[in-house]
DNA sequence: AAGGATTGCTTTTTT
DNA sequence: AGCAATCCTT
């Protein structure tokens, strides 16, 4: 052993060695936000490999990021050496299934080449079923339909065994039958199949089972509640013989039932290992006592969950700010103030998180933080690997590598124009159909038959010829010769160029994708276009370039922050309106997500919510979110100046719920206007500027004021930061 | 077949 | 408001 387990052990508390030094049955730690939990999962690998002899190939550990993936490489690495790391598998769940299944596929009954849908690709699919089907998309919506086959994988239902109790569920399991037909004739796996995969192959191949059994002896998984029946079934047909089990879980941080994470499989893992282990993990180590306090206070609410008391040794601390601004422009405007603020305290922009419910909210934070000229990170959003070009990219590749995925035939087909259009296709199609083929051998078939007209045989000659090159060159050549060669070939480049900003911006990330592919000049092109479809952008944090992250709370797990910003604490927005219509038990997680998003800051920690949003185009009023209530005042600095005035207006007209489907307490008040058309005012943020129009609604006056740098607003009179300047 | 205009729909959240 | 899908014109 290169390492010593006693010094390394003696850098944990007596938690933290009590769960590294359980007996290797089956262990759960319950694990608080800031625990060390990573540091546990893999002080408990070095434990296994020095007392129980376990070599490090047999080490399986399944984390729910690639990042987290890195992470946990590089600490073991650090700690027993990089060889013992590089031997062991670390990955996420669909990673490392993807490989399991590239080795397996004999068995699996698959082509080892097969390619994997990613959620765009399966929409593509569903759509073309329910096309094919003859059925109403207004009726069955391909995302709704999209939804339930997926729901149905993550539960391990194959179409045959999809219960019906309506005819709405009849066409979801005809379509999820023909769905998954095509995915088999493309030969591809879309992200669901990769975990239903494994666990039929298991089932149906106790050899190859038992092979994995020996193999991974030692299975660590964290973030265990977020798993789904399908990743429980996983990790249960690999140990519930050995039973060498450890996994890192917090029910206060599930946040992905409604991708078919069920924390409950943590009451099933008591059931199903009786002998199961169970250790707590309370010391934080991340916040202050304050942001904990106040964490603690809002997740206690929550009826269904386990009571923890967690504690910090970091006393005190300063308090919370709570800021209401006006509306996200004034929220963000706000921010920025306080960032910069921080950064004179000494802060990086590294250190500040941004996080807000859903990536619609970042845009007037990227605007503000532009116009201010701080540079932030924006995570999530529109995904690099989902931008319109780089899919067409990838689309190219991936027919390279397979003719017979139809969905990239579809995307590129007629992708830059060449003359190939909707009646073509048509053509193609139905060729491909009555002939049992995929739509690349049917526009070949159809190209032999000579049955298009000259023009169009041409075109689609060309194109037929062009990808035939490509397969040709698969192998033969590096990914990066072979993208660069794709990319002339289809004069991708002068395509995307039009002249205008975005058409460069555009080239840019192919060029960037390019950069990508030239790290790896020996990987074959299956394998990138696995990696490719496997990465998450909170995979893409680069830690060493000091700007602001922008992220959504659910990417913002596992992350921490010395300051953290939390926005759009209002009813509507979190809790989210879908699951106020939902049902208790999404509230119940949209409260954990503010846990989640709390619990990230180690120092500092803002909540900000503002008077009106803007929603689908227009600003509507919005109450503060319940759970602000369940803060304790005594964590709480208000910075609120005219909360108590404001307090008036908002419960006359914003409560409970927002929008426009709550309606109005009627409440008729003759408003006497304090505005006229052509008085000049001034507000606190935007100067000064000219009343166009003032006007009473809902017995408030809103007045329109044109600002000397042409900003045109909308202010409610007496919330505003405005005020009339006298004209001599 | 291509490109522009119009409609109608959307927003949770992501491996 | 912004964007994709669809319609409409050339």
């Amino acid at each position: 052993m290169t390492y010593d387990i006693e010094s390394l052990l003696a850098t944990l508390n007596a938690q933290q060695r009590a769960a590294v030094t359980a007996s290797d049955g089956p262990v759960l730690v319950l694990a608080g936000p800031g625990s060390g939990k990573t540091r546990v999962l893999a002080h408990r690998v070095a434990w296994l490999l020095a007392h129980e002899g376990a070599a490090p190939w047999r080490v399986l550990a399944v984390t729910f990021t690639n990042k987290a993936a890195r992470e946990m490489r590089s600490r073991l690495g650090r700690m027993l050496g990089d060889d013992a790391a590089r031997e062991m598998t670390i990955g996420t769940f669909h990673a490392t299934c993807a490989r399991i299944l590239r080795r397996e596929a004999e068995h699996a009954g698959l082509d080892r080449n097969y390619l994997i849908f990613d959620s765009d690709d399966q929409l593509a699919v569903v759509k073309r079923v329910v096309k094919a089907l003859g059925l109403d998309d207004k009726r069955y919506r391909p995302r709704a339909l999209h939804a339930a086959i997926s729901r149905a994988k993550n539960e391990l239902l194959a179409p045959a065994d999809y219960p019906v109790l309506t005819y709405y569920d009849e066409i979801v399991k005809r379509v999820y039958g023909k769905y998954q037909e095509t995915l088999q004739e493309s030969n591809a796996l879309d992200f669901d199949d990769l975990l239903v995969e494994p666990v039929r192959l298991f089932r149906e191949n106790p050899e190859v089972l038992d092979k994995y059994r020996r193999r991974f002896r030692y299975v660590l998984v964290d973030e265990f509640q977020d798993t789904n029946i399908a990743q429980y079934t996983l990790v249960r047909l690999l140990t519930e013989e050995h039973r060498s089990l450890f996994v890192v879980a917090d029910e206060d941080q599930s946040i992905y039932s409604w991708r078919g994470a069920d924390y409950r499989n943590i009451q099933r893992l008591r059931n199903d290992y009786p002998e199961l282990v169970q250790i707590l993990l309370t010391e934080n180590y991340r916040s202050t006592q304050i942001i904990l306090d106040a964490a603690q206070a809002v997740i206690s609410r929550n009826f269904d969950r386990t009571p923890k008391e967690l504690f910090t040794r970091k006393e005190g601390g300063p308090r919370i700010t709570l800021r209401e601004a006006y509306d996200e422009e004034e929220e963000a405007a706000y921010i920025v103030g306080e960032v910069r603020s921080l950064a004179r305290e000494g802060f990086h922009w590294s250190d500040v998180a941004v996080m807000y419910r859903t990536n619609a909210q970042s845009r007037a934070l990227e605007e503000a933080f532009v116009h201010a000229g701080i540079p932030y990170r924006l995570i999530g959003g529109t995904r690099f690997y989902s931008r319109m070009e780089i899919k067409d990219v990838l689309a190219f590749l991936r027919l390279a590598q397979n003719p017979d995925d139809d969905v990239s035939f579809l995307r590129v087909v007629g992708t830059p124009p060449r003359g190939i259009g909707a009646r073509t296709i048509a053509k193609i199609s139905a060729e491909a159909a009555t002939a049992g083929l995929s739509l690349f051998r049917g526009a070949q078939r159809i190209l032999t038959l000579g049955t298009l007209g000259g023009r169009t045989h041409n075109a689609l000659a060309a194109f037929v010829e062009l990808v035939a090159g490509w397969q040709a060159d698969v192998g033969r050549m590096s990914v990066a010769r072979l993208l660069d060669r794709i990319l002339a070939e289809t004069e991708y480049e002068p395509y995307l160029r039009d002249g205008t900003e975005e058409g460069e911006g555009r080239w840019e990330n192919v060029r960037s994708l390019r950069a990508v592919v030239a790290e790896e000049p020996d990987i074959a092109l299956v394998d990138f276009l696995t990696e490719v479809a496997l990465v998450a952008d909170v995979d893409e944090i680069k830690e060493d370039v000091d700007a602001v992250t922008l992220l959504t709370l659910h990417s913002a797990k596992g992350l921490e922050y010395p300051a953290v910003f939390l926005t759009g604490l209002e009813e509507g927005m979190l809790p989210h309106s879908r699951s106020l219509e939902d049902s208790p038990q999404a509230v119940e997680e949209e409260r954990r997500l503010l846990y989640v998003g709390m619990t990230r800051a180690e120092r500092r920690l803002y909540l900000t919510h503002a008077f009106r949003r803007n929603w689908y185009g227009n600003s509507e009023p919005a109450a503060r979110s319940r759970f602000l209530e369940d803060l304790p005042a005594e964590v709480l600095v208000d910075t609120n100046r005219r909360r108590r005035e404001r307090q008036a207006v908002q419960s006359s007209w914003a409560a409970p719920g927002w929008g426009a489907s709550n309606p109005k307490p009627a409440r008729r008040r003759e408003v006497e206007r304090q505005y006229s058309e052509g008085q000049r005012v001034r507000h606190r943020n935007y100067g000064e500027g000219i009343v166009q129009e003032s006007r009473v609604e809902r017995g408030d006056e809103i007045v329109t004021v044109l600002f000397f740098d042409n900003q045109v607003k909308d202010f409610l009179v007496g919330v505003a930061p405005l005020e009339p300047v006298s004209q001599h």
